[in-house]
DNA sequence: TAAAAAAGAATGAACGTTCATAAATAAATT
DNA sequence: AATTTATTTATGAACGTTCATTCTTTTTTA
């Protein structure tokens, strides 16, 4: 127990180590050398917990995108209607992207990026499929527009990452009233 | 002349050769030795053309994003409206996602990663104007609502960085009726 | 005391860049 | 017009460094 807790300690850091240097540097600043360094690690310690640098890289994207979409889904109320649940959603989202920076920072650098295995991103989608669940019944409803879910994301929530970057960039300030403001755009977008 | 003419060939090769290497594996695949291998030229011939690996990509970026705004701001009419411009502008950038694909996956892929400069990726901005201009126009005349740039940006351009990846990857296809819709959400995001 | 976990050193390969030199072109001199 | 000289352009090999990964040995744990 001990023993297996000290491994998933170790496995953490070397996945935290792993998000900051990609962070601020991308893949090619992430070297093996220098996670070991950062994680306080062996570089041969790494391959105690993963196959390859890929399979490092691979885990740690779906352990993020668990996080997120687990901060995504929380707190939502079975009985509430597909619109109230949308807005819990979305701001919750937004939550995510502004205090867990980090993480944000990565998931949206994955996702154009030919970083991570097709199949794990695969397999990163499908932790939405509470979201895509949730637009069918809007759908169905009637008060959400037919669309695909590759559209009803592409203009709800993918916009979020660019907000996110910009602000990181210290371009643009996400205060309450321009989250409002985004919010409303999204909605209105795919609102029927 | 000749000579002139020679060395903008070679360099375009340079660069044609780092798109197509970036994209099919991003920057880590991108060496300075592949690139000259596919360029048919020697590694250090490069460096006659430029200062390092980062003045390169650098240099690529700038390139490719302004044909992107070349081919966005093409074909305006002047005594059209603030609404038939921003369509024209929306689909023009369509078209280019579409038929120039190598470059429009690049220029998605530098906007998520630290692949390029922070002072080479506001000069990239700046070629952006001429929308920028027109969504002044139309706030003014109270078309479109009274939000920033940036957030228009997110709304209504960005989104088509993410249907373009998915149809990339076979996920997606971007037929005329989802481009259609694409367009109404897109319009609907911001429109008064 | 046996087994598991971690370490540091070492691996060949690949990296970005520079070097001395060769080929190609232009200019200058016959 | 022909030939020499200067200048640019391009090269392949080599630079030192860093890469991801593995090997052997030591430390820790049970």
């Amino acid at each position: 127990m001990a023993l297996l807790q000290k491994s998933i300690e170790k496995r953490d850091a070397l996945l935290k180590a792993t998000l900051c240097l990609v962070n601020n540097g991308g893949i090619q600043e992430a070297s093996m050398a220098k996670v070991a360094k950062l994680a306080n690690v062996s570089p041969a310690t790494i391959y105690l917990y993963f196959d390859s640098k890929q399979d490092m890289v691979n885990q740690l994207y779906l352990d993020v995108k668990q996080s997120f979409t687990d901060a995504a889904f929380k707190n939502l109320l079975t009985d509430s209607s597909v619109k109230e649940n949308f807005e819990k959603i979305w701001f919750n989202m937004v939550d995510f992207k502004l205090h867990q920076k980090e993480e944000a920072s990565f998931l949206s650098q994955c996702d154009n990026t030919p970083m991570i295995d097709e199949q794990t991103r695969q397999k990163g989608l499908t932790f939405l499929t509470p979201l895509f669940d949730l637009w069918i019944k809007g759908k169905q409803q009637g008060i959400i527009k037919e669309l695909s879910p590759y559209l009803l994301y592409a203009f709800t929530i993918y916009p979020l990452a660019f907000l996110m970057n910009m602000e990181n960039r210290k371009l643009c300030e996400l205060g309450d009233a321009v989250l409002k403001d985004a919010y409303q755009a999204a909605w209105d977008s795919i609102k029927i």
